[in-house]
DNA sequence: TTTATTTCCTATCGGAATACTAGGATTTAA
DNA sequence: TTAAATCCTAGTATTCCGATAGGAAATAAA
């Protein structure tokens, strides 16, 4: 399915923000250093969440970034889409378009299939919330944990 | 989920194939023809489908190609996999270096929803049968010729 | 008011992959 | 012997992706 880099560091950034939860902005910055991404990078990055809504910017010193939204309301559909465009975007015309367009007929037969492929790959991804995935994060984490303990 | 020209020329080319259904070898040149496909390119899809065992070949003049298996037997999957190599398959390394073979800990949580998608692109695909391609191929052809006699 | 810090905007770049294009060797029916 | 085909290999054009870069705009702090 080919998810760009830059999809995951937005999915890593969300997670970021929500960890420094706190109502000060966060800077991109910070977030680069800790979850090791080009900064200069990243504030693209930021910028593109921004302009789909996930999170709001502060400029100026002190500036940065907080999530707009709680985390249970983005899926990975959502940042997914957002920053990579739609998911395997075939042409989906009605009849007469394509008869029109004189889309060739083994072309027509697949699109429904890669229709369908889509429709898979968005039924997963939005199946899961970026709390989720703090979630499991977590439960990650403190394995690890207890790992150490042993 | 991205499938190249390639796998689908090579889903067209298997659909003709099929559909000059005879003993006879099919020449690359015309289900170039008939396809719209660039034909020297084509000749390098249809190698590729060889070497897979999709087709086999027969060299010389009056030569061409031949499906090696009934269409029943060859699912999208098989095709799209031979031609573009596994789906989402590489642990995709070069991440910024990622730390030292301990995979970053977003990445790690990740790596599981990945796997999902990657699951369910392969339900879908691989649920699709040639056969039933042509099959539908066929249904709607006979829609059209429904059209055109009201 | 000045300065340091931060986001924002836009341009560019290098490398990799994709979609061809091309030359010619090899095989084989006619 | 010749024409028609596959086969092998190399090159090319374009596009995408990750990243870098310069500087404008905003703003808190000094």
């Amino acid at each position: 399915m080919k998810v760009s880099l830059k999809a995951k560091y937005a999915i890593m950034a969300a997670l970021d923000l929500a960890s420094n939860n706190g109502t000060s902005p966060v800077q991109a910055k910070s977030i680069a250093r800790r979850q090791t991404i080009p900064t200069r990078f990243l504030e693209q990055v930021l910028n593109a969440m921004k302009k789909a809504g996930f999170v709001e910017s502060v400029r100026g010193a002190q500036g940065g970034y907080l999530l707009s939204r709680p985390l249970s309301d983005i899926s990975l559909a959502d940042l997914v889409e957002a920053l990579d465009g739609p998911l395997s975007p075939e042409p989906r015309r009605s009849m007469s378009a394509r008869r029109a367009h004189g889309q060739s007929k083994p072309e027509l037969v697949l699109a429904d299939v890669w229709e369908q492929v889509r429709q898979a790959e968005l039924g997963v991804l939005s199946a899961v919330t970026l709390k989720e995935l703090a979630e499991r994060y977590a439960r990650l984490d403190q394995e690890r944990t207890l790992m150490y303990h042993i």
